[in-house]
DNA sequence: AAATCCGCGTTTTTT
DNA sequence: ACGCGGATTT
């Protein structure tokens, strides 16, 4: 779901950080052998036998049941090692499948830093199968291969407009709602219980009958997959096109899966095919972490497996190799009280360690203020802050958070929460380009067809809208004919047809490298306009992020080029897509998540979910108060399950949350915070009595004055400036101060620019130095 | 057609 | 507290 945040927000936070790194699932720009020979690392040096098991398994179903901290990305990795290795299979014929681009990232790393191998296959379920289908999508009919991917945010303009066609109270009906069922519905493929719900003659069962079968149909007419749609749509070549699904099958010798407990039953279709001519799976979970059932994954996976691949190999890691004993104490006793589980116990060599923190805090700001003392202490003690993190449990909890950082001067990196992809003038700009790699796209055309303003109001678009259904075509198509601009009045007749010569004169930028063509769209519109016209009291710089996505494009485009290069169709190493088409593809599916960088040195700051399979020496988790750890909604979401079934999702994500730490665990939670703009009691979370009373110890923190100012000092030294001050700019140079705003944290300045046009500055990144009145 | 105002729901979690 | 959508102006 798109996730909004206030603008000050927005602007905190760098989108170079956002971009950076997510180059990793995509095949390395340089040409060295694929098949290396001799390498005299031991690859089995520091294994327990538990883990050499697993490494040494030579083919058939392999099911590794591993705890948090086992070493089981370490198993895999040396795994791949060694079938490249020890048994000669070419890297390519290795599919590794992992849960984030990210993840997908490390894992080639690690494998390339023990051996030299090119061409492994690692990426996450959606790149792979958006790479199949780039392939072979159009033997789907209706289809081809300029698809657009449609997110979240595209997937609910369109719901919404059809619920608004078919006459149905959007207010009522919200179409994230019905995004959702028709999401349970792919996800589950045919065995979902929304399947009940269409059966159901109700109001809700007709409205999603309906809906599920216009949203299909739209999709196919824009020439558009969603998420779902990419692993949907390559369960059903697979299914009808056997050829296909053969050669991939073939193709792969090997297959593995992590984070086996989080995958939905389409996933589960779609690796029985892969492993499908083979049978050499290995699937790698944990039960315990199961925390994306609302996603549709589904424990009956792990049943069936066993039954599609008849006796697996089952191999156990259960040495910890992370936590201190107080830590993975704690752990154990909270996941203990799951009733839904298969025992299996965790155990260490590390010692008993720091006893866990229990800190109770006023208010939100107090516990985000404790956190950043606290912080500021482990930095006198020598702790750098990229091995501390801070977990919470919902987006909305990372504000409270930032400032109080922010204002402690402690670096941060915040992972997930707003896209950068979801900033407005980004996703203006990525509109006009999918249009113009798949002029099908209705909702693209929607987004920009009256930006910059053109005249055109929603009376013309619904003219125009009611044409292009009469005749079934597309938008863009209706915008051409001459009878449909007759109907239309006004200003807007006029804006219309030169909206259309505008995308016919791009027309030719789809096969175009990436950055040329975005340079060619921005010139299209008119830049200057356009920015001028979204113009608000915001502190976005919208101009340098629209920088900053062309700067991607080129970097990009080198990285294409680059693969053209290092392709060897012989070794199965394939040059990337490349163009227009191959960046909107690709940006489609990358997170700010994928773009952790270990080698900045900076707290940083995710929910419980993103959390999930990484490790920090110091971890924070806020939040510890009954309705948000557990959450709210699980606690009176009893959805015809099993009761408390949501419940005990919400204890395994506090599990993956502890099992996070290394060595020292700060649990927080407040006595009152703010909700919706009004303060509420809180109560601690249950769960935090669930933790041993011999490993934790808690503690009202009790702060003097003067600590607390500590925090902030030279927080405000940005006061001193004044409207009408010269100032300099690192970057823009010399200007005068036009308009101060706000206060600490949210002081921002106007500022002109004789160089660079007007900006609005946030004082707290600006560096800003005033200059004498006299010195010019 | 664009600008302004008011009222309402919002906050799980992500590819 | 916030943005969004709808209604109401201009």
């Amino acid at each position: 779901m798109a996730t909004k945040r206030n603008s000050e927000d927005a602007s905190a936070r760098s989108s170079g950080e956002a971009l950076r790194g997510l180059f990793g699932h995509h095949e390395p720009p340089s040409g060295v052998p694929s098949k290396p020979n001799g390498g005299s690392i031991d690859l089995l040096a520091g294994l327990n036998p538990a883990q050499r098991e697993a490494v040494l398994h030579e083919t058939g179903p392999l099911f590794i049941l591993a705890g948090p901290g086992s070493g089981k990305t370490r198993v895999i990795t040396r795994r791949i090692a060694w079938l490249c290795r020890e048994r000669g299979v070419d890297p390519w014929r290795i599919l590794a499948i992992t849960f984030t681009n990210k993840a997908a990232r490390e894992m080639r790393e690690r494998v390339e830093a023990i051996l030299p191998v090119r061409g492994l296959w690692i990426s996450t379920f959606h790149s792979l199968c958006a790479r199949i289908l780039r392939r072979e999508i159009e033997i789907l009919p209706g289809y081809t291969r300029d698809f657009t991917i449609y997110d979240t945010n595209d997937k609910n303009q369109l719901l919404k407009q059809l619920l608004k066609d078919s006459d149905y109270d959007v207010t009522r009906f919200k179409p994230a709602m019905v995004g959702a069922w028709i999401s349970d519905w792919k996800n589950g493929l045919d065995r979902t219980r929304d399947a009940d719900l269409e059966d159901a003659e109700s109001i809700e069962g007709e409205l999603f009958s309906k809906m599920k079968r216009r949203y299909t149909e739209a999709l196919r007419k824009h020439n558009a997959l969603d998420f779902d749609d990419l692993l949907v749509k390559v369960h059903e070549i697979f299914e009808e096109h056997p050829g296909v699904r053969d050669s991939y099958a073939s193709r792969f010798v090997h297959v593995m899966v992590d984070e086996y407990q989080d995958t939905n039953h389409v996933q589960y279709r779609l690796t029985k095919s892969l492993a499908s001519i083979h049978g050499n799976v290995a699937v790698c979970g944990d039960p315990d972490q199961s925390i994306y059932g609302w996603r549709g994954a589904d424990i009956r996976n792990i049943l069936d497996f066993e039954q599609d691949f008849p006796s697996p190999r089952v191999v156990k890691l259960e040495q910890n190799y992370r936590s201190t004993m107080a830590i993975l104490k704690a752990a154990q006793a909270v996941i203990e009280k799951n009733f839904d589980r298969k025992s299996k116990s965790l155990w260490s060599e590390k010692g008993e360690g720091r006893k866990i923190v229990s800190l109770t805090c006023a208010d939100e700001n107090d516990e985000a203020r404790e956190i950043a003392l606290q912080i500021q202490a482990l930095q006198r003690e020598g702790r750098s802050p990229r091995h501390i993190a801070v977990f919470y449990r919902v987006n909305f909890m990372q504000r409270a958070l930032e400032s109080a950082l922010r204002l402690a001067r402690v670096p941060y990196q915040i992972i997930g929460g707003q896209e950068f992809y979801e900033r407005r003038e980004i996703r203006d700009l990525v509109s006009y380009a999918k249009l113009v790699v798949n002029p099908a796209d209705d909702v693209a055309f929607r987004r920009v067809v009256n930006v910059p303003s053109r005249g055109i109001g929603d009376k013309s678009i619904e003219t125009l809208s009611e044409f292009a259904a009469d005749r079934r075509i597309t938008l863009r198509d209706a915008a051409r004919s001459t009878e449909a601009l007759s109907r239309i009045r006004g200003r807007g007749r006029a804006g219309i047809a030169e909206f259309t010569a505008l995308m016919d004169g791009l027309a030719d930028l789809k096969d175009q490298p990436a950055a040329f063509a975005l340079e060619q769209i921005l010139e299209a519109i008119g830049t200057e306009r356009w920015l001028a016209e979204m113009a608000d009291d915001k502190d976005v710089d919208r101009q340098s992020n629209v920088d900053e996505l062309v700067t991607f494009a080129e970097s990009y485009d080198q990285m294409v080029e680059a693969s053209r290069l290092a392709a060897d169709p012989a070794r199965g190493t394939e040059a990337l897509e490349g163009g227009l088409r191959g960046f909107l593809q690709d940006i489609a599916l990358v997170s700010d998540t994928d773009a952790l960088v270990d080698d900045t040195d900076k707290v940083t700051l995710m929910t419980l979910h993103s959390a999930k399979g990484l490790e920090f020496p110091v971890v924070f988790i806020a939040g510890l108060e009954e309705e948000l750890l557990p959450h709210a909604r699980a606690m009176q979401d009893m959805s015809g399950q099993r009761p408390g079934s949501a419940i005990e999702e919400e204890r395994r994500l506090f599990y993956v949350g502890i099992t996070r730490a290394e060595e020292r665990l700060f649990l927080l939670h407040a006595n009152q915070r703010m909700f919706f703009g009004e303060f509420g009691f809180r109560t601690p979370s249950r769960f935090l009595g669930e933790i041993p009373p011999d490993v934790i110890e808690g503690y009202e923190p009790d702060r003097d004055e003067e600590e607390m100012l500590g925090v902030y000092d030279k927080a405000d030294a940005v006061e001193a400036l004044a409207v009408g001050d010269r100032v300099s700019h690192e970057h823009f140079g010399r200007g005068t101060i036009d308009r101060l705003q706000g206060a600490g944290v949210n002081a921002r300045a106007t500022v002109r620019f004789p160089a660079h046009g007007t900006k609005v500055l946030l004082l707290q990144y600006a560096k800003l130095t005033r200059i004498a009145q006299d010195s010019r």
